[in-house]
DNA sequence: GATGAATGAGCGTTCATTCAT
DNA sequence: GATGAATGAACGCTCATTCAT
């Protein structure tokens, strides 16, 4: 609902008919409209952050943790539109929400990516010179631009997995140091 | 205002005592909020655009042009916070403005950096087998997520000259083209 | 709870839980919230006005019958004020109860009142030209407002044996000096 | 309205309706319901204390004054019911209401009788020892409960006026019979 | 053209009441 | 009998928009 109508313009009544209850069912659950958004926002990143973790972990190479995350963030993009399009569109985007929730769940996220450069800077596989709080919104927001447009547009001129060969390659020689 | 407060946290009457006008003045201008929102956008982003081109022509490198072209979005960043905050957060996110308003200046604003990535790739600066269209995404989300995260934190924890470097030492040895 | 908050403001589930029972539960014993107040009400009456005829009868003198009779009304409020305040503000408050619900037991109570100005005319205690159905509202008026006083007070003024005494003494000699 | 359904059940919507305007225009003047609420109170109560004002000091006489005092009152009762119920029982039996508003025009009314009282005992009209903080409780509740009683009932059992004798012959010579 | 008082549709939230367990 | 989760009607309040001046 909020995905597709956005925060503001989905109405409680909308949601509570959708879930199949009535309008105050809603608030024995959710303190009120925000807490609903923040509290559907923090269920799935709880969940999406543990599946990210299991799979990272798989491999000890930045390079390929870096190439699990890009993979997975877009097939979630591709598997649940609709929830992507709340994680990354209707929380961040209310100065509102950003102002006063600070979103952990997200800065955990992007903390991943945070761990993945450090990771990479200390086994000499990326860049030692790289800013890791830079770089991981610079990886971040490439990523979730690249989302964005391909969730919002009706036609996609090109598949994710396309899209993350590109990433991955314009980080590849960008991010990783130079061996010759 | 927008900025401030977001798009529907925005009441039309501040920001008609914001600009020194009654309510109803601002429907002589504008035929309703939604318009008022989009034709700020189109407004400022016409000059913005306009300046990025006679900066841009003024060189013929796409490695120049790219430069210019990161470092000027941040400082319109770090000189007009608020416009930015309007122009990246309130009007590209809000998922009812871009179901419905196609934002061709943003489209435009995009093409300029899609122009430099395939005058890099005709000069051979770049590498040829990027794609433009998935490029100019990449470019653009890494800027913009640096900008939201610099626009709404306190304290700033590095500089945007810090920024623009680090994004365009990740562009160069990635994007471009690798000489032996 | 009805005193604490006022009827309106007092919810079912406050009483129930300060009951400790669940909120179903009252509507075993109750058909409704208003029936509540006035089960509340009525019970409440009736051990009070039981208690007063007990104290009355205790003698045949009308002057010694309306000191007992304010007497016991100031100490009930003072060792009960907050049912003294659902007695006298919360049920008399509401149109809504006063004008559906006739409130048979305050009239009781206020006939009580009559009772004894009728008792005191017939024995001569009492001036023959009272009318009995005034005098009572206004005897009960002045109770009632001193009452209501003392009990929505922080800082009492003065003790309401202070006052058992004033009203007496009103009632004795009015409050004309007497000059022959 | 809020004397006719009491505050609670008058809603802002008949009270728009009634005073022939929009829900919204109710709130260009009023915070909310309750400052509607007070503000009646307040508005009413300010002229109803200079009109009272006026009448008192027509006189010297303590005693006169007093009985201006009540034949006021009660005109005001017969003469505007819906007014006098609002000013009585919504707002002063309101808990919600005399717990949070000290209802200073409340107090100012009062206050005229204790100015009253006091005035006698100076002239010697009145008994000197008579607590004018009690004494004024006395004269208002008897004064209130006697309009209250009549406001709310259909029939009338008696005149104002008669009721006006009656508590004035009360305050005169107390309900006892005198015995010298 | 400018005003700003008035509008009223719309929505978030509450809470008395019900009823399956 | 007791429970308490679920209900949904009801209502206070907001604010984009209009239009008489």
């Amino acid at each position: 609902m909020f995905a597709a109508r956005g925060f503001y313009n989905a109405r409680v009544s909308d949601i509570a008919r959708e879930a199949g209850v009535a309008d105050g069912t809603i608030y024995l659950y959710f303190k009120n409209k925000d807490d609903l958004l923040i509290s559907l926002f923090e269920d799935r990143m709880e969940g999406i952050i543990a599946a990210f973790r299991e799979k990272l972990t798989a491999t000890d190479s930045a390079r390929v943790r870096l190439r699990v995350f890009v993979e997975t963030h877009l097939r979630m993009v591709a598997d649940q539109p609709s929830l992507a399009e709340v994680l990354t569109v209707e929380l961040r985007q209310s100065s509102k929400f950003m102002r006063e929730y600070k979103a952990p769940k997200f800065q955990e996220y992007l903390g991943l990516l945070e761990e993945i450069v450090e990771l990479g800077r200390q086994s000499g596989e990326f860049r030692e010179d790289l800013d890791p709080r830079i770089t991981k919104r610079v990886l971040f927001g490439a990523l979730d631009e690249v989302s964005l447009y391909w969730v919002s547009t009706r036609r996609k001129p090109y598949s994710l997995e396309r899209a993350a060969e590109e990433i991955l390659s314009i980080c590849a020689s960008g991010v990783f140091s130079q061996q010759e």
